[in-house]
DNA sequence: CTTTCGTCCTGACTGC
DNA sequence: TGCAGTCAGGACGAAA
């Protein structure tokens, strides 16, 4: 379940292995994933110089070139991963790129709910699945007024609110219970309701979550890669995402960590700690 | 406009 | 053991 923290860390990796290096030879092994790959998008990476790294939100932007930006999306179960050109081509391995000093880089994905797609660099900002992302939550102006402003009026769950990509770029469903837990928010609370205390609370939270995920990322695995050439994923203690029926760890209440559906999602929450 | 819901996909898991 | 059924999830687009 890749969300920003998984997706920093698999472009930190990457970048380790990638940045600089030339594409001797991009296969592209079906025409789609969530959508169609972009015209020519084979003859765009073959022979491209790779640049810079970036990310925006769950989006990987890989720069080629002097003029082209590689998207990338992992959906919900694409991989990266790094190994040699002895390896043959496994299930679901849906882009494999040989780099100019015999890397192979393999983007997996068995559901198929990534995205890949090329942007000119100048119009990477206004791509249609960019345009409309909210900020990162990271940077500065992602705090608790900003927050409260865009929650005002809302009458949707603080929790629904933190999913939409519009309002904030990167969170899913694990960081937005995780943050909420630690903000000692009720996942059911109406957004409208968080008020400028609250939303303070929340945006550190969420920084705080976000960050130490992001460090338990580059600390676990030597330079973003693992003995089996996986990139950014990493083993991470959640405080109640995927707990149900345990204790939560910051109270003795009884009933510990319950599990409720919201909009067909799980969430995660303590109802003593989180109002 | 706002908000909700169905849809895509396949592997892992549950229960009979 | 085997098989059917359920669940997981990001983001889009349709529906209300």
């Amino acid at each position: 379940m890749p969300e920003l923290p998984e997706v920093e860390t698999v472009r930190r990796g990457l970048a380790l292995k990638i940045s600089g290096r030339r594409i001797v030879r991009a296969e592209l092994r079906r025409l789609d994933l969530r959508r169609p790959f972009p015209p020519a998008l084979a003859e765009r990476l073959d022979g491209a110089q790779i640049g810079a790294l970036g990310r925006r939100g769950k989006y990987i932007l890989i720069e080629l070139d002097a003029d082209g930006v590689l998207l990338l999306h992992l959906g919900m179960s694409g991989r990266v991963t790094v190994g040699n050109a002895a390896l043959p081509a496994a299930p679901h391995d849906h882009m494999v790129l040989t780099l100019d000093d015999d890397t192979v880089i393999r983007f997996n994905d068995p559901r198929r709910f990534g995205l890949i797609d090329y942007v000119r660099r100048g119009e990477a900002a206004r791509h249609p699945l960019l345009a409309r992302l909210g900020p990162e939550p990271l940077e500065a102006s992602f705090d608790g007024a900003y927050i409260a402003s865009k929650l005002a009026g809302k009458l949707t769950p603080i929790k629904a609110a933190l999913l939409d990509q519009r309002i904030v770029a990167g969170l899913g469903n694990i960081y937005v219970c995780e943050a909420l837990y630690r903000a000692g928010l009720s996942p059911k609370r109406l957004a409208a309701s968080i008020g400028r205390r609250r939303a303070d609370r929340l945006a550190a939270a969420i920084k705080s979550v976000l960050t130490e995920a992001i460090a338990a990322g580059g600390s676990s695995v030597r330079d973003y890669v693992q003995a089996d050439g996986e990139l950014g994923y990493f083993q991470h203690h959640w405080a109640v995402y995927g707990r149900e029926g345990e204790p939560c760890p910051g109270c003795n209440c009884a009933e510990g960590v319950r599990r409720i559906a919201q909009s067909g999602r799980s969430t995660f929450y303590c109802a003593k700690r989180q109002r």
